[in-house]
DNA sequence: TATCAGGGCCTAG
DNA sequence: CTAGGCCCTGAT
């Protein structure tokens, strides 16, 4: 099957983009995308046009909100004031990414275990129990392995955990996986909730601070005027707003901003070290 | 070999 | 409100 995408959308960044941690790349320019039990293979074939391995209907039902296309990207960006001239560069390098409205109990556990840890280290932790803990299915190109759900970890002993080398987040999502199988804090009940309400829920989580709240947030809730700010994000605050943060002033596309803001920095870590 | 920071959070004071 | 500790990796 083949679509057109004439907005903002460029499958290398949004792989690059810090937020999902599970997509893979083939040599040949495809990508994988996975969320909940739906595999999505993807690949550019000219400018604006994308071969899909899912049906017409899939992309308009799943994918299409997956990867935020019902909001104009390039407006976005074109409504970013003359004198942010910082945030214009930084749109300008990150055209082409998008906000993914991810599985919420992936995103958790994925930015529980984010913490005070590099990129290519999360990613082969979320690998790890995903092969460890979910399903197999069989697609045309590979065996994939979805993430498990809260049922299928739910037996899980820190014991099972240790092979990941995860450290003092063990108990963190030993506390998530009680939470959410338990019913204590139900993933798809707060997703009518206001910002606040919903950040306020994701943090009776041990573990969860306001930094993986807003990530979690933003990542799969699909809560765009919330800006998870971390060490990067920190030091651009820092270095190009003079200390002061300028989320607000972004409204509810913050989220994107911090997305720009984000991608930029780590294509530039030598001004920011 | 030793040190430091990585998409932070919790606890103590 | 801030300082320190925390598990472990990878870079230097």
């Amino acid at each position: 099957m083949n679509i057109k995408i004439t907005d903002d959308f460029n499958l290398q960044k949004i792989a690059d983009s810090g937020q999902c941690f599970r997509v893979k790349v083939f040599s040949d320019g495809m990508y994988r995308f996975i969320t909940g039990e739906n595999v999505l293979y993807i690949k550019q074939t000219e400018n604006g046009f994308y071969e899909i391995s899912c049906s017409e209907d899939q992309w308009q039902d799943l994918w299409h909100a997956y990867f935020h296309l019902d909001r104009s990207y390039q407006e976005i960006r074109r409504k970013i004031p003359d004198t942010d001239s910082y945030m214009k560069q930084a749109a300008d390098s990150g055209l082409g990414l998008r906000i993914l409205r991810q599985e919420p109990w992936e995103m958790m556990i994925t930015f529980i275990i984010s913490q005070q840890r590099t990129i290519p280290s999360i990613k082969k932790a979320v690998e790890g129990i995903a092969q460890s803990f979910g399903d197999a299915v069989k697609t045309d190109y590979e065996t994939v392995h979805l993430f498990p759900s809260p049922a299928q970890m739910c037996r899980i002993t820190s014991k099972d955990l240790d092979q990941f080398r995860l450290g003092y987040r063990t108990s963190y999502i030993l506390d998530a996986i009680d939470k959410v199988y338990g019913g204590r804090l139900d993933l798809d009940k707060i997703s009518v909730y206001d910002d606040m309400a919903l950040f306020h829920a994701l943090k009776s989580v041990r573990g969860v601070g306001d930094k993986v709240a807003n990530c979690i947030a933003l990542f799969s809730y699909g809560r765009t005027s919330l800006a998870p700010v971390d060490t990067w994000i920190k030091k651009v605050i820092d270095q190009e707003y003079q200390g002061q943060t300028p989320f607000p002033g972004y409204g509810d596309v913050a989220g994107i901003m911090q997305q720009y803001m984000f991608y930029y920095a780590q294509q530039h870590k030598g001004r920011y070290q």
